[in-house]
DNA sequence: CATGAATGAGGTTTCATTCAT
DNA sequence: TATGAATGAAACCTCATTCAT
């Protein structure tokens, strides 16, 4: 992939027709399933698009090289991932911290486990400069969500909104992925969810100034 | 790289002699330092070489070949983070809950900011399949150790150990990750500190046994 | 080229356009150039695909690995020559044993001269157990279809034909192989396909079960 | 081994001192068993330094470079060989051409087996110029020394005594070649011995000039 | 003299990308 | 628009050879 020049991220082409937007999603299908398979390192264009069922040439008409294509992957599934959190985020504004923790926890690991092999493969996508400015786009829409959630919690406030949703972001991250590598068996998924709930429930106590 | 197939992951030859020490050291921090320069899809044995001063020969002397070097060096890392977290845990059986967590959580923040540059660099490698084993083994160990000490909790018991250590280490390492790909400012760094006690110790108190 | 692991040896694709059959034939023609020109220990790929006038890529969507190429190239010559001797053989079944042994030498010695170039070449190339597995394969079937022939015969019969044909045929290799490295001057050839006819009746006389 | 430049190929030092003749030798034996082992690709001169028993310092003390150390063992073979051959042919002057031939044939089998395997990894070598000066070179010797003694016999001559020779040089060569290839089983070797002088025999019977 | 670590040119092979059909 | 053969830069790795110890 070499040393991340300055070229084109956005798909080349916005996908209007029936035909097309079947194709892509095949192509998006198709990386993760050979991310999944072999490994980012012999990802190549050709085994996606062959696994795709398209040629190669084809799988250029829709984005202009290797790395947008993987970006784009990405985004397509932190974006899912984000939007659920957003979501429960919103519909959660004013409940209690209780209700709040335990729709963003589910919406959260739900949205996660839904493809969990998607999420897997994605954990083994190579880190560039731009996948990190992505993820870390995408996580700010998270946590800024997730902070206008907690300054409407009825009877608390909280000193440093922003750092508290970091710590409370990377921590379901972090263990939700922990999880997922450890094969994320139904029980350790079940009792993620309701520990995740806990840990974060306990975390919001102690760092909430009572009114 | 490929798919991984059958080749030797283990170093060439154990330095003994003191120049061969150093050489690999210089390997290694080339390692890091390209690693971070310029991402692991650009790391190149020769580039490597070149920046540790060496010819491309004598790193192959050492490393039978580039995922050996790869993994070494993410060993190297991980096993002197996770060496500050047995050593902790060790220290504190029979503590109370709050200095555990403090002492456990100092250990493995302390180790992990030691040598912030390195630990952005090796977020940024690609995960293999050696690489998740390598990551799973350490983490296994560390996980260990911290259930081996909060068996010995005064005045509580935990009824499930192993997930408990899970979500703990799980956690700290997705929060301290956050920090460092956010900056690791030395107020985030202070802040991840004493919320990732807080964070930890309400946990623990959530799940667990009260005597 | 290392000790020959398993590597597939099969071309890589079969060429049914007629585009890649002339390129196909081109690669095989500079390799037998490349070989005559500097050796085989000289040989490279990319030497070969540069005389052939095409890039490596493309002799590499050819032949898997060089290995196959040279095997593929030595096979093609070889296969050439033993088809020869077969063909010889079949037509001779029943005939006297001079006109045996005149047609098979004649057209042994043919085969081997029609491109002496080529057959020079290929003695130049590393025998490794690839090769010599082919070469035996070939030359089983020479001495299978000699020894068939041998069976016809009218009014003798020969106690082991198997090994008399192993002779024969051994024979009929190193005497060629021999002016043909002694620089196969037109004297040399024609003395060659007359003394060969001498050796190998001479030979089978002597063996013979007279009857 | 690259395009054979200009380079000394003589061994570097005449090895007067027991030790040194001691580490020759080993050397030498080390490079028929890594030919045999590995094949000549693989042959690489610290795995024959290695398996002489010596540093690859000391190997190049004794040979300047790859080639001139594959030269030498190759000339050290054919020369035992070939000095067989000419003892026998200097000692049957004179005699009926069925004791030459017997003898000649017993002398050159018997050299080729006592060592059938350093024979068998020859015959791997890569053949570049070098190596075909050098086969001349020692095959012109056996058949100089092959027609010294039919210009002896007692009532028969041969018009064409160099040819006549090559003939049955290079046709004892192939077939011996041949049952070495094919494993040079006693029952074989047995057979070999007793045909090689019958076909011999028959040629040499063809092509006199009976007196 | 022996050693073996270091060198680095060069060989094999891959794969992102293009473009004629 | 789709195809897939061709391209060739560049990556990984080897190994003959040297030379400081």
């Amino acid at each position: 992939m070499g040393t991340q020049p300055q070229i084109p991220l956005e798909p080349r082409k916005t996908p209007v027709q029936a035909r097309s937007t079947v194709t892509v999603e095949a192509i998006y299908e198709a990386t993760f399933q050979v991310l999944l398979a072999v490994g980012p390192d012999s990802l190549t264009t050709t085994r996606v698009a062959e696994r795709a069922g398209v040629s190669v040439g084809t799988l250029y008409q829709y984005f202009p090289n290797k790395q947008s294509l993987l970006l784009s992957a990405l985004e397509k599934h932190l974006d899912r991932v984000v939007s659920a959190v957003e979501l429960a985020c919103r519909r959660n504004h004013g409940q209690q911290v209780s209700t709040m923790i335990e729709s963003v926890v589910e919406a959260f690991v739900d949205a996660k486990m839904e493809r969990s092999d998607i999420s897997m493969a994605l954990y083994a996508t190579a880190v560039g400069v731009q996948e990190r400015a992505l993820v870390n786009k995408v996580g700010k829409r998270a946590r800024t969500a997730m902070a206008s959630m907690l300054a409407t919690v009825p009877d608390a406030t909280f000193a440093d909104l922003p750092f508290t949703s970091l710590m409370l972001f990377s921590a379901m991250g972090g263990a939700t992925r922990a999880v997922l590598e450890a094969g994320s068996s139904p029980r350790m998924v079940r009792l993620l969810r309701k520990q995740l709930v806990l840990l974060c429930r306990g975390f919001l106590m102690s760092v909430a100034d009572q009114a």
